[in-house]
DNA sequence: ACCCTCACCTGCACGC
DNA sequence: TGCGTGCAGGTGAGGG
């Protein structure tokens, strides 16, 4: 599920559910998930706190409490959150329960239980090691062409590889660097030093295109209305230009799509449009 | 410093 | 039906 959009909309979706909440109590059911706290730790570093606001920083929701910490959560592959009023039973793979103050608990499910937990002082936050390395956001002008062509031409990786870094370019995960390398029309195997200005600028106009259109949910957006997904918070499913559309017409040429494994990962690309 | 590979998990689709 | 295989949108440890 989760890249920098959705990421942006459970974000949102949290910041309406629970500003101004108390957390009374918190019970940690799996350990990993917040690996640097015992279950103890972890629950007295929230106990009583209010929820000031929510926030995101690259695909790590910031939730900032009234006692000076923040809890990060980095969904990672399959974490979720859900709502649940305190007589419905809890979804599969639950994993930490947030008890509020309007009698709901936040609960965060992850199949896969590579999603994680930290409670960071405030004061920590920017020198925290999860997020000091971050790139800059990609929405902000930070996120410069300037920027990105630096970036490139310190690099001899391939395109697709650089994108995925969260310490050159922050947001994307194997879906939009796919997506973006399809609008931008080049190749995932190109060096990143050898493109040129023009594709660089290309490039910069993709990420910031695709990242937006699906955080703004422009034409390709649909909301999954099925129960069971949309009771989880900021779900929502899409239509890809490349991705998992093996074998399928390009939308701009026709040709069909290829896959290839590029770094152990799956790549979709249109051979025809995007030429190194 | 940089970059690659793999491990971390469960579930699901697929072929035999 | 049941079993084995491969694959899944992310990161970070470990090693070259």
């Amino acid at each position: 599920m989760p890249e920098l959009p959705e990421v942006e909309h459970v974000v949102r979706a949290l910041r309406g559910a629970i500003t101004g909440r108390r957390i009374v109590t918190t019970e940690l059911r799996l350990a990993r998930i917040a690996p640097d706290a015992s279950a103890a730790q972890f629950r007295r570093k929230l106990r009583g706190a209010l929820i000031k606001n929510v926030s995101r920083r690259g695909k790590y929701i910031l939730i900032e409490l009234d006692n000076d910490r923040v809890l990060l959560t980095h969904l990672r592959m399959t974490g979720k959150f859900v709502s649940l009023t305190i007589d419905q039973i809890l979804p599969s793979h639950a994993h930490v329960v947030f008890y509020l103050d309007d009698d709901r608990r936040l609960v965060f499910c992850d199949m896969r239980q590579f999603g994680r937990m930290i409670v960071v002082a405030k004061s920590k936050l920017a020198t925290t090691r999860q997020l000091s390395e971050l790139a800059p956001e990609p929405l902000s002008d930070d996120f410069s062409l300037e920027y990105l062509r630096a970036i490139l031409a310190r690099s001899h990786r391939s395109l697709k590889q650089l994108l995925l870094d969260q310490t050159k370019v922050l947001g994307l995960g194997n879906i939009y660097a796919a997506e973006a390398l399809f609008l931008a029309r080049i190749s995932p195997f190109a060096v990143a030093s050898k493109v040129s200005k023009q594709r660089a600028l290309r490039l910069h106009e993709a990420i910031r295109k695709i990242l937006s259109e699906a955080i703004e949910g422009g034409s390709t957006l649909r909301i999954d209305l099925q129960e069971e997904t949309s009771s989880y918070i900021g779900t929502s499913e899409r239509f890809w230009r490349v991705y998992e559309r093996e074998g399928e017409p390009c939308v701009r040429c026709g040709t069909r799509i290829r896959r290839t494994v590029q770094g152990g990962r799956s790549t979709y690309f249109c051979s025809r449009c995007q030429r190194t």
